[in-house]
DNA sequence: GCTATAAAAGTCGATTTGACACTATAAAGA
DNA sequence: TCTTTATAGTGTCAAATCGACTTTTATAGC
């Protein structure tokens, strides 16, 4: 497919298109941070030290930066995504794995305008998830496990967002390559198993779970890396994630 | 979850809160309308009367009307996702489906200033279907086959967006109960599979998708209406969709 | 009545899935 | 050093599912 073309008169009449004509929403991004920490679902909540919602938990997120003319137009949303999530989680990299869930657009989600904010969900890796509460105040960041999210009242519509990006969650780790961001660079196939378990809080057969990984493993998504994995018991093979970039 | 309550520190902050800091974007919606015509899927293309892309294929959508105070802050991008699809279909009643798929937020896909669009699906009876073009200007309004769009060009960024709302109704049409709002009120077996067939223009075993609809029926999805579909051949059984709200 | 057509029903082997038993290998402790 | 314990890793089996295919049945059209 190959898009259509601006025309001379398109490029005329954008001359004069003064964009002022109707009122606009303001556009934010808020982002379900998820890792595994101590065998647990964990999701990232920051502390607003402003109104509204001050002092309340909520997701992290921000505005989404419109240039100010024709020519910049700013940042995408999802640049937006990526951004908003180095500032509030202080981390040097990318986020292992960052995916637009919904936009929600219902009027008075926001008490002081309206707010149209795109959800997103990222995954970071369970090493790099303690970094960020040590990094910035704990006062104001804070991993809460997912299980007791039920019990915290959110800012803002966040408790629908956060559900929505739940179940967006654990729809990619049954069908896609999600789990492996919640896992280190190397990784054995009980710690696999065991971030699939937390993110359905249920037990699976660790048979049955293996066979299923060896079936990735022959479809080469996976490979085997060098060194076992030492534990209480009997050490395990080591595995990577084949697609690394 | 309870949501966490408006203190009167926000009520006093709201009351000064001035909107204006910064830039805006606009936030339009842009449907994709599914149905079947002649055993083909088919979508809703618009030819825009205006600049940009004045004379080129469009999807039919609009923008998001946003109040004008913070207490009224306009419709949900939900509902101005059925309200344009209304306006421009000039269909009456609700459409008997309506998804969204996603937000398209990259900088530049409006050349007069940043838009961004939220994207849906909607899927309309194929009785309905030919009404739409009927109604209006024929050369406003097109249903185009879907396996003919890659020789169109569209305006905008359209082509992507249809392209992830074809990839969304596939799934759906597969996991969900989609596929009964492309046949009509009651069906038959067959026209329900030619649904599917259609749909991922892949020709279906007759008689496993009658196994897999028999167990549609078990759970309940589904049950017998009364009267017989007559055919050229064989008169087939007639049913209907259980869940209609 | 005969034929063509498609609905409807049934068959069968291959594959997948869930539940479970069994074996192998290390650490930890007596 | 021997035993225990824990868990990685292997194997088995029946039930459910799936894809390809055959057979039966009911109707329209000739």
């Amino acid at each position: 497919m190959s898009r259509a073309r601006l025309t001379d008169e398109d490029a005329r009449f954008i001359e004069k298109y003064r964009p002022d004509a109707y009122p606009r929403p303001a556009v934010t991004v808020d982002i379900a941070v998820f890792t595994v920490i101590d065998a647990r679902l964990v999701t990232l909540l920051i502390k607003r030290n402003e109104a509204p919602f001050r002092n309340q938990w909520a997701l992290p997120g921000g505005f989404v930066r419109v240039g100010t003319s024709r020519k910049d137009q700013g940042e995408s949303v999802d640049d937006a995504a990526a951004r908003e999530l180095r500032e509030e989680t202080g981390l040097p990299l990318d986020p292992t794995y960052l995916e637009q869930v919904a936009a929600f657009g219902k009027p008075m989600r926001d008490p002081r305008m309206r707010v149209i904010s795109v959800a997103y969900f990222a995954l970071i890796r369970p090493a790099l998830g303690s970094l960020i509460h040590a990094g910035t105040d704990a006062s104001h960041a804070q991993w809460v496990h997912v299980s007791d999210l039920k019990k915290r009242a959110l800012a803002f519509d966040h408790e629908s967002i956060l559900s929505a990006c739940l179940t967006r969650l654990r729809e990619r780790v049954d069908n896609s390559n999600a789990a492996f961001a919640l896992v280190g660079e190397t990784f054995t196939i009980p710690e696999l198993r065991a971030v699939h378990e937390v993110v359905h809080s249920q037990a699976l057969d660790a048979g049955n779970f293996r066979r299923r990984f060896m079936r990735w493993r022959e479809d080469g998504i996976i490979e085997e890396a060098p060194g076992k994995r030492i534990t209480a018991s009997k050490p395990a093979t080591v595995y990577r994630f084949s697609q690394s970039r």
